[in-house]
DNA sequence: GGGTGATATGACTTCGGGGTAAGTTACCAC
DNA sequence: GTGGTAACTTACCCCGAAGTCATATCACCC
């Protein structure tokens, strides 16, 4: 008769199967970031979801309120390990292609094991919210601000200091930027450090080989 | 009492407002497109279209079947306008810089009234089936295309003609001309001919003012 | 002026999704 | 053992959106 801790052999109703509160919002987390990926979260359904993680809805619905609240959990675990990543990269000092390039390598290796986080952050679905754009704005105003940066150093080069072309050039290489990594994203076989080479190639085949060597090479 | 064409004074419950079947079907397909771009497909609702609109759901239903068939309509005239303009100016004989920029001219003109057009071709919450498949590869196709050609030329002079590397580029190349409609879209006060000269000092910045001259300058 | 077909609509059904109430099982402290 | 609590589930409510049916009004033709 079932008295240990495992699991019984036959149909158990309810009642507890022994994973603990933190273990199992962990568990739901990584499944809801990859189903709300996947369909965009206003398409995903919390009962897929919970089917996926092998639990029922309510079980949600009480460790996190509201699709809203799973929501806000996921955008928190995953904006937070991209920003602490790009502060480590910016630190780094680079400047110009050399820093575009570490920062999309440094955002390779942590998307790596959780792809879902890039798409959830860019997911058009999303009703902005105030709690769920705060969360969005972290790590959307850093590639805003990078982009920035590296654009407005281009275009005063160039001598072009219109600053309605570089709002419209930012808006283009932040998508530059994000097209690196969701090609990245539909072509698992790829490893981090071989994706950064091709995108270091890519951006000499575009500037010249000259200007995109990394600082101290 | 009510006997001419015009409308009552008093409400009237059904009965013909006078509209031709055709002349309705474009009005419904004005809208919808509108609201489909506003929302993305699947979180659009026809009761919304049909309150726009101005007239009741059902004579949706009766004229174009389902939603998906209102769909289909509208990227059908979308996509037809859009293919011809890329036709036409394919037809030019540009190549490199200079295609892209006159391509992208066409676009801004082709869609400086019907700026939906761009978004509900790049839905991304669009199921797609074989006929809505259908209808956006044509177009899609010839931005991949446009894109390839582009692309292939400048790797081959950049000394890279990894394929994989091309495929990458491709796909950054056809965001970067996504970007800058849906940059335009989001500005409705520029104008097609001002977008077009903002496009290419963006171009000549990136690629050097001497590489991006119109043939016959 | 009376039938016919086109243009329209109110009221309905169905279905799926978010969210909830109430109960069930297992473990743990005493 | 027994009471409390944490981990779970079944069965339900409510709403909004797709889609349908029967009906109403109008224009036109004779």
């Amino acid at each position: 008769m079932p008295s240990s801790t495992a699991s019984a052999g036959s149909a158990r109703r309810s009642g507890t199967k022994g994973v603990a509160r933190a273990d199992r919002e962990e568990q739901i987390v990584e499944v809801a970031g990859q189903v709300f990926a996947e369909r965009g979260f206003a398409l995903a359904s919390v009962s897929e979801i919970a089917e996926r993680a092998g639990i029922s809805k309510p079980l949600i619905y009480n460790y996190f309120g509201s699709k809203e609240g799973l929501l806000v959990a996921c955008l928190r675990r995953g904006g937070q390990v991209l920003a602490e990543e790009m502060e480590r990269t910016a630190a780094l000092g680079e400047v110009g292609i050399a820093r575009a390039l570490v920062t999309l390598d440094g955002v390779f290796r942590v998307l790596e094991p959780q792809p879902w986080i890039w798409r959830l952050l860019n997911d058009p679905t999303l009703a902005r919210t105030s709690e769920v754009a705060a969360i969005i704005d972290v790590y959307q105003d850093r590639v805003a601000a990078l982009a920035r940066d590296g654009v407005g150093e281009l275009m005063h080069l160039a001598g072009d200091d219109d600053p309605v072309d570089i709002d419209a050039m930012t808006h283009v290489w932040s998508n530059v930027f994000d097209s690196l990594v969701t090609w990245w994203v539909d072509h698992p076989d790829e490893t981090p450090a071989s994706m950064t080479a091709r995108s270091s190639r890519l951006f000499a085949a575009v500037f010249g080989a000259d200007r995109v060597g990394l600082r101290g090479r």
